[in-house]
DNA sequence: GCTAACAGGACTAAAATAGTCCTGTATCCG
DNA sequence: CGGATACAGGACTATTTTAGTCCTGTTAGC
């Protein structure tokens, strides 16, 4: 179900090297290295994120890359949304006009809804425990969110380490 | 951000239609005709939902499709889970050696903790109210997760009707 | 036995995604 | 000042996924 793009999976990861010093810009070169990344793509990656505002940019020698914000104040809704845009979680979202039977299909606003709270859900989750740099408890007291109390419960759950499996229908 | 693939859209508004008299089959015709979806999509949808348990099919004259319990048990994790398979939200997944820098990589547990999030909220939605045909209220009573209620909250919150505009970057 | 309807899979076409490359511009350092 | 380093932006290609169609077989009713 719901993936998210490779991209984005990139995103965190260099992100997160980023993170390990905050103080010093990285180069494109840099991070593609520390990461085994091709350097295209890094630097698409890097780009993507800095129109996002996530990391702002110096250029020249001695430029490169830095997080515009600690680690501890961006989370995945940011990320996601720097790498793949706000687009909704359905498609006829753009031309209203297209879906022949509209009075059918009243789902529209329901999907909606679950976007919702799936963004929230998403909010609570900092940089920071996406790179596993930081046990789930510290980094959460820092974005302190709405459904933080049942997030939590979910995250502590959380013991199953394997991915899922992906397969299944189609 | 994350979306959800055109055939489990295509699958909600079917099973609402299903739903609206769940008594007797439905034909794959008649579901393309009132649904105006062309009948091979229509279908291969049906298809995916009978594979997944949501529907029962029976075959010969007079045969067709059926929920194959109340709308109100059926939820949108049961329906995209039938469509895409329970694909998680990383793609290594699958490989687990295929990702070079493992230590730098440790993001996957995190990521797999907000899938488990996102199915949690996803599984208080019923297809009543997927369909529109239940105003919230009464449909969440019935499938009572453990997240109701800030879910709940988000529901009410609500208010934004138009769809999120796609777009953004790349 | 004829017809209606599902089952399953193969196949095609279109679109999104991933990845690469090139040209330009800003900044530092000697 | 001039060369080297590094980002900016966009064009382009290839791959993969998704959507959609079709065909052949099987089951059930009339």
């Amino acid at each position: 179900m719901l993936r998210i793009s490779k991209l984005t999976d990139y995103a965190t990861v260099v992100l997160g090297v980023m993170a390990e010093d905050a103080a010093v810009p990285h180069s494109a070169a840099q991070l593609a290295e520390s990461t085994h990344i091709a350097l295209p793509t890094v630097s698409k990656v890097l780009k993507a994120l800095q129109r996002g505002s996530l990391v702002v940019s110096t250029r020249g020698a001695r430029g490169g890359y830095q997080l515009s914000r600690p680690a501890a104040h961006i989370n995945a809704v940011d990320v996601i949304d720097a790498m793949e845009g706000p687009v909704g979680l359905t498609e006829c979202t753009t031309h209203p006009g297209s879906c022949d039977l509209e009075h059918t299909c009243r789902s529209g606003d329901a999907w909606q809804r679950v976007n919702l709270a799936i963004r929230r859900a998403l909010q609570d989750v900092s940089l920071l425990e996406l790179t596993g740099r930081a046990s789930t408890g510290e980094a959460r007291a820092v974005t302190a969110g709405q459904t933080a109390a049942e997030f939590a419960a979910a995250l502590r759950a959380g013991t199953l380490r394997a991915r899922t499996i992906e397969g299944g229908a189609q």
